[in-house]
RNA sequence: GGGUCCGUACCCGAGAGGCCAAAGGGAUCUGGCUGUAAACCAGAUGCGCAAGCUACGGGGGUUCGAAUCCCUCCGGGCCCA
């Protein structure tokens, strides 16, 4: 082994561990990586949700760095196990899903993913896991069952928490990790990845391989992104996240409204940029040199651009900046027609009619609050009626970010 | 299989025959301040213009009147087998 060979393995370790929680263990990947040789880095994604948020994409940047390293990338679609459901973090049994709505998750998943990871040949394996859970019967999964015992699967916090607080935890939950470990086993990893809350999962598949005779795959976990809220991880079922497809200008707003004490987070884990360049903006950040508000525009236009092409974050920041400061309307509001027998009709409705509010009363409740615009006018009066000719061609501002373009049809 | 306890709005959770559209907290939303940040302040939070309607796991009953009592079903916990 020369110096210079030596020298790119610390280099390489460095970016492939920079921003991870977990490696299991180190030692193992540093001699998996001196065999020069392309590993095969796993990496389960269940299709229980059709869009992709930047919370997901952690890990994806993380097996991109793998690419990018001359390594292979190896997906696998749960397309079995999710039907079985996690429990990850779960405080509930999973709602199990069917066969079909699983299929059609998982190819928005795939197309989606694309932004992200290198989909040139050689770079990526791309997999199915029904392809091998499917066929297992009583005799495979009693046998793979019996490689682990019930105190080894209750040491999991997510089972044990349940357990202990007289949660209900269906038997089908416990077998998750195993079948998950029988992935890899399967796809002969050498490295899996996966979030925090996957460490259990993937570390099965350790076991399950060696059980196996293979070599174990080497463990390495990525944070949880927290959410726009700064407190819970991001996901789609709390509404704190933001979907890689959506709007550029979409993203950045939301981007600007993450509180201050997270942008070294999404730095690190959002950009997928490498460990030097995050630690050069953090420091910046923190030493005043850059502002605050500068440093999430950057963010903003980061990612837009990551996701939607350069110069789509420039854009987007120029709307919001129209939209925001200049208070101006978007340049993207839907437009909603209501049929002109409808008028006069009294605002509230209206509101609801056109979906900037969920039903009459809250309309009328917006209203009451100052939250209401016509053409940029503020509306006081909750009874107000409204013609056809007031709001046509209009447009009504809910809040600070809900618009419609009023068109009055025959 | 037997015993026992529990099931309330987005979540937690009070309520124990009328004063309950249901305390309190969290969460969310609107307005103010601001950098659409944080913190803070004010307010709102079933539906309906209203009369009123629908809601306290489902169904049935008792009662002038039920989230509150009874029966039953469903879901769940614990203990015993």
């Amino acid at each position: 082994m020369t110096t210079a060979a030596t020298g790119s393995i610390d280099d390489a370790l460095r970016i492939l561990t920079a921003g991870t929680v977990h490696c299991i263990d180190t030692d193992e990947l540093r001699t998996k990586l001196e065999t020069g040789r392309p590993l095969r880095v796993k990496l389960g994604i269940d299709p229980t949700a059709s869009d992709i948020h930047l919370g997901h994409t952690v890990v994806l940047h993380k097996l991109r760095q793998f690419q990018d390293l001359g390594h292979l990338a190896v997906l696998i679609i749960g397309d079995f196990t999710a039907r079985v459901g996690d429990p990850t973090g779960r405080s509930a049994t999973r709602p199990p899903l069917t066969a079909d709505v699983v299929a059609t998750h998982a190819q928005t998943y795939v197309d989606q993913v694309r932004a992200v990871l290198d989909f040139s040949p050689g770079k990526l394996e791309l997999v199915h896991n029904a392809d091998w859970l499917a066929p297992m019967d009583m005799a495979d999964v009693l046998r793979l069952t019996g490689r682990t015992t019930v105190a080894r699967i209750m040491e999991r916090d997510d089972f044990s928490t349940r357990f202990r607080e007289g949660v209900p935890i269906a038997l089908s939950e416990l077998l998750y990790p195993l079948l998950q470990g029988t992935d890899s086993v399967e796809v002969r990893a050498d490295v899996e990845l996966g979030g925090t809350d996957q460490l259990f999962n993937n570390l099965m598949g350790r076991q399950l391989q060696a059980a196996a005779g293979q070599d174990p795959q080497v463990v390495i976990t990525t944070p949880l992104l927290e959410g726009l809220d700064g407190q819970k991880k991001m996901s789609k079922s709390l509404g704190n996240y933001v979907g890689i497809a959506e709007p550029p200008a979409e993203q950045f707003g939301k981007l600007m409204s993450i509180p201050d004490a997270l942008m070294p987070r999404y730095f690190a884990l959002a950009t997928g940029w490498l460990p030097d360049r995050v630690e050069a903006t953090v420091a910046a950040l923190e030493s005043g040199e850059m502002a605050p508000v500068d440093a999430k525009r950057l963010l903003g236009r980061v990612v837009a651009d990551l996701y939607h092409g350069e110069g789509a974050g420039e854009a987007a920041e120029a709307e919001f900046d129209r939209v925001f400061k200049a208070h101006a309307v978007p340049s993207d509001v839907p437009v909603r027609t209501v049929a002109a027998a409808e008028f006069p009709m009294r605002l509230a409705r209206l509101l609801a009619v056109t979906g900037l509010v969920p039903s009459n009363k809250e309309g009328r409740r917006k209203i009451e609050q100052g939250g209401v615009r016509i053409a940029g006018e503020r509306v006081t009066d909750p009874d107000l009626e409204v013609g056809a000719a007031d709001v046509d061609g209009q447009t009504l501002q809910v809040g600070k970010r809900a618009w419609v373009t009023i068109s009055v049809g025959g």
